[in-house]
DNA sequence: ACAAACTATTTGACTTGTCAAATTGTTTCG
DNA sequence: CGAAACAATTTGACAAGTCAAATAGTTTGT
């Protein structure tokens, strides 16, 4: 197949990050909005709830390393995610640096009233899409990432 | 296939969003980290003068629409790229509201040198990707993507 | 012609995301 | 033990992203 092309028209390969960039800002749209429909969270207070379905009594450093997310914002969040009563804070006792975290029954409320249409909403991205096709996608969402790791290009 | 489990295992289709937010992070970690050590560019900077190999003498609207983006980050963003001398506006002689956008030969130039680091990386992200499910995954996105701009769940 | 409805862009106020340096606590090892 | 190296978290400064309202220019219908 030719890559070099004189039409204007890019290989696909070329279109990875601009594709995944523009379907992020789409999602990030449609999640902001649901949730602000439905209750009062923002997106990345959602997912900093949703993170405890993984790890329970996480740490920052466990929840930011899940999620790929900064440390000084996550840092930021959970102290007013502590102040809105959404999160508990409990000092490691063998190392007073970590703080593990948990979900107050507040939270835990606001998770289980959002849930069914967090759920839907998964479903329904995904509906026309088979299971064979989830799983290659899944599969290269899994090579892109760990690409995306990669540092020198030279 | 039994979807309610208790194994605190999800099945794939509920972390769709949550594997496509933790890859775009890494993914604006890689392109920013090339980019700085490269150029003096900003990823933005650099998105926004890709879209030219899409539209020529795009509109903010046009690109707005292309990248999916924030009229007002954009009109901000286009504002200092004139500045810097990336962009020239031009006034669109029927319609005195919108300005068409080129690139200068700064940009050009920068997007020369660039061009073959961001390529290679666009490369090295799908190198262990087949044409097959390079397609497919192609394909799921599109989905997720028209998906996405669903937003009536009830 | 001209007001109402539209459309493109800009601006303001605010939240989220990034990066680096500072702070606080822990471990390692001479 | 005690200093250096490490690790977890916080803070500061600033860039990017969001949302709504304002501004400026154009089209439509009468």
């Amino acid at each position: 197949m030719n890559t070099q092309n004189t039409s204007g028209i890019r290989p696909l390969s070329s279109m990875v990050t601009f594709r995944l960039a523009r379907l992020q800002s789409s999602l990030n749209a449609q999640g902001t909005a649901l949730l602000k429909s439905k209750s009062g969270l923002s997106l990345v207070e959602w997912r900093i709830m949703q993170s405890f379905r993984m790890l329970e009594n996480a740490s920052l450093t466990e929840i930011a390393d899940l999620m790929q997310m900064d440390k000084g914002q996550l840092s930021r969040k959970i102290k007013s995610m502590i102040e809105k009563g959404l999160l508990r804070a409990e000092t490691d006792k063998d190392d007073q640096r970590v703080h593990h975290l948990t979900l107050t029954k507040k939270a835990e409320k606001l998770r289980s009233q959002m849930l069914p249409f967090m759920e839907a909403r998964q479903k329904h991205l995904v509906e026309d899409v088979s299971d064979e096709e989830l799983k290659v996608f899944f599969g290269v969402l899994q090579k892109i990432e760990a690409a995306s790791k990669f540092r020198d290009f030279e």
